[in-house]
DNA sequence: ACATATTTTTAGATAAGACTAAAAATATAA
DNA sequence: TTATATTTTTAGTCTTATCTAAAAATATGT
């Protein structure tokens, strides 16, 4: 079993293997944890001893089989959790990391097991991030960031790369969800914003939002 | 904010002051929780330091006003998310304790709030035991226990006393649920066993187990 | 009421998980 | 390739929540 602590730095070793290739640095650890160095070296020692982690000092690390899938596990409670706040409790998908954030960690698996049934086996997050099955698999999709669409290619909005609440709630501003179709009607050279077409309506967009939204082309 | 160890004593004390109108010994305290008495004063200390408890050497403990509410709203959220458990995820009454002592850690008044209209605004949780309101009332029912009831009395079984996950599988097993009318048809003085009528068929019940059944009588 | 028993508190120790400061290893650049 | 910069680890400290053992306060029984 692993404590709240434990978990939190699978969760984010788990979140950086599926960037990187290498093994993860341990000032990688620390920033995305907001910790010091010296507390990632120990807790690291403390995970490869869990066998959750491959460990050679000064060489970063990996996470083992049995560490990818308890941190698989960790995230696929993570996202039905959000599922659950937004189609069943009315939350918008802003304000539901925080207490997913504490859901996550809640040690039932008839428990998770009963809500992924009673949600319907969502298989996708309402940031469209794919929630791992029972065994620890991801299921990606074939997505590219809308700033990589060329002029007059189209696409669904599939996912978002910052789900921040500002960054989302921006999107909820312009009319930008998950599920609508987008098209790339110009892009401008000079700043690489591109000018869009979204249910309709023409909209401006900046390449910082552009390089945020993942589209499935088609 | 409180942390979880400091949740789970205000939780406790809560209970115990509901059962005395004394104030509550550390002893009662730290056999309660399964800790040392040595813990127990000193958490105590902590909780007095933060208000929510009235402490004097030697003299036990009351919970103040912010204490009692503080602690109400604990267990509002137990016995929400327990009536989540059984309503909606297919736990049986007797499942749910230990994951709702987990999520009623769970921080987010938008939570509590969204879960209970989502529940339909319940009044008691699975076992009968009322929910504090958003205040921290608690609205009490005059309940007796089975075992008071004469001979020829009758009522409807509106909660248990012991709540131990053996004892409602008995209760189970016998056919007893909340909700159903049950008859005393019978005391005998020897061993102060019943026989009783629920659901036109006739039971003998222990004294122990009369002595963990509520009934409203009528 | 006084001796004994019980309860409660104090004092000091431990483990987890964080920290700071300094040392050691590795990476980079002239 | 050697000096410098960066990263990582070690060593030691702090806080929280627990513990044991002993001291202090309160309660009980004859």
């Amino acid at each position: 079993m692993f404590t709240l602590s434990e978990e939190n730095y699978l969760k984010t070793i788990y979140h950086l293997s599926l960037e990187t290739s290498n093994g993860i640095s341990t000032n990688a650890i620390s920033n995305q944890l907001q910790t010091k160095a010296s507390s990632v070296t120990d807790m690291i020692k403390k995970l490869s001893d869990k066998k959750v982690l491959a460990y050679k000092k000064y060489k970063g690390v990996t996470l083992t089989g049995f560490g990818k899938k308890t941190a698989a596990n960790i995230v696929r409670k993570h996202r039905l959790w959000e599922v659950f706040l937004v189609e069943k409790l009315n939350f918008s998908w802003d304000e539901v990391h925080d207490v997913a954030e504490q859901l996550e960690h809640i040690k039932s698996p008839k428990l998770i097991h009963q809500l992924d049934s009673f949600l319907g086996f969502p298989t996708h997050d309402p940031h469209g991030d794919p929630i791992p099955d029972a065994d620890g698999n991801l299921k990606t999709i074939e997505k590219s960031l809308l700033s990589t669409l060329l002029k007059n290619e189209c696409g669904i909005c599939v996912g978002v790369n910052d789900s921040s609440s500002e960054f989302l709630q921006f999107l909820d501003k312009k009319g930008i969800k998950l599920g609508k179709k987008i098209t790339v009607l110009d892009k401008e050279e000079f700043d690489n914003s591109l000018s869009i077409l979204i249910e309709n309506k023409k909209l401006s967009i900046s390449n910082k939002i552009a390089n945020n939204l993942y589209i499935q082309k088609s």
